[in-house]
DNA sequence: TTCATTATTGATTCATCAATCAGTAATTTT
DNA sequence: AAAATTACTGATTGATGAATCAATAATGAA
């Protein structure tokens, strides 16, 4: 049966947390699952009781990856006039880059991970940024919309890349 | 000594096409010297005989990854009008995605890698390309030139990340 | 307190892999 | 054709890591 009491939910985000940690420095494949359990204090065979697979363990901590932008984000778009909608998503997302590094850097991992369970969730990540940026632009009433989500996303990934090899010449402007 | 001979130089640059390949499908972490050996057609100890480590095999294969855009974009600088500049690199941006995925892949595992040798190269790698589109930017009296390259070079990593994920819908529309 | 459920770990397994070594084939030089 | 150099491989090693199992501790309910 299984139930799921709180302490069993509260150790499932400590490990996701200590996955992400791991993952983005050392690379997923490289990392081992007793790092893992070291970082979240637990014993390795413990990450098994929640995570069948090493790869299910990444899955989880994509998602919460994919939700802290999309959070960021939703949070923006309520508080904020339309004019300042992109203004406002930038210095969200400079935040995010700010305080979630690890999750950013694991993000970037994964987008080279061929397996298509990995693929699966990466577009599916990508496509509700997307989307979700690109109606808010056009709500806000902003000529060409699509084109503008373009390049905001494109100033996004390369600020990814700039963070990732520290290269702060690389870095748009004002990001 | 070790004399260079043709046919090991030829030989070196065959492991280098196997590791691109090998790499960017399965990882570096993931990928083995004996995939790389096997798909070089050699046994997996000779590898070692031309590259220390796995390493420096890596290292050589970014080179020729990033030696590869260099030359796609210094080949067409000769050939055009200043002001089809920016529209010849994105062809020729094009032209390398389309025949030669797999380094375009390396280079974007290689972002991810915290070691301070590939670090160093892929820093180094990223500045060649940035001070090349730029200063081709300015030669061509491009208003604004580093805004427009970084827009350019934004523009690229997106593309780079669709042809990753495999979605289509990410692509910047022209490219 | 006893029983049941939940939390947790030590020890092990089986597989895999980077790197080395010690040697054999092939080719070139003399 | 012998000697020397270059090309190449089989076998091994030592380390490591994902996943499983069998067990023990801790907690809560009856």
């Amino acid at each position: 049966m299984d139930k799921i009491t709180p302490k069993a939910a509260s150790r499932k985000e400590d490990i996701i947390s200590a996955a992400i940690t791991v993952f983005a420095d050392l690379g997923y494949y490289r990392a081992t699952t007793a790092q893992v359990a070291a970082q979240a204090n637990i014993s390795q065979p413990y990450v098994y009781r929640f995570y069948n697979t090493k790869e299910a363990l990444l899955l989880a901590a994509l998602e919460r990856s994919w939700d802290r932008i999309l959070q960021a984000f939703s949070s923006v778009r309520e508080k904020v006039k339309p004019e300042d909608m992109e203004t406002a998503f930038t210095e969200a997302y400079k935040n995010v880059l700010r305080n979630f590094q690890s999750e950013i850097l694991l993000q970037m991992q994964a987008q080279t991970i061929q397996d298509p369970e990995i693929r699966k969730a990466m577009q599916s990540g990508m496509k509700r940024i997307r989307d979700y940026v690109l109606s808010s632009f056009q709500q806000s009433g902003y000529p060409e919309p699509e084109e503008r989500t373009t390049i905001f996303l494109a100033k996004g990934m390369l600020c990814n890349i700039a963070l990732a090899i520290d290269m702060d010449e690389l870095m748009p402007n004002h990001l």
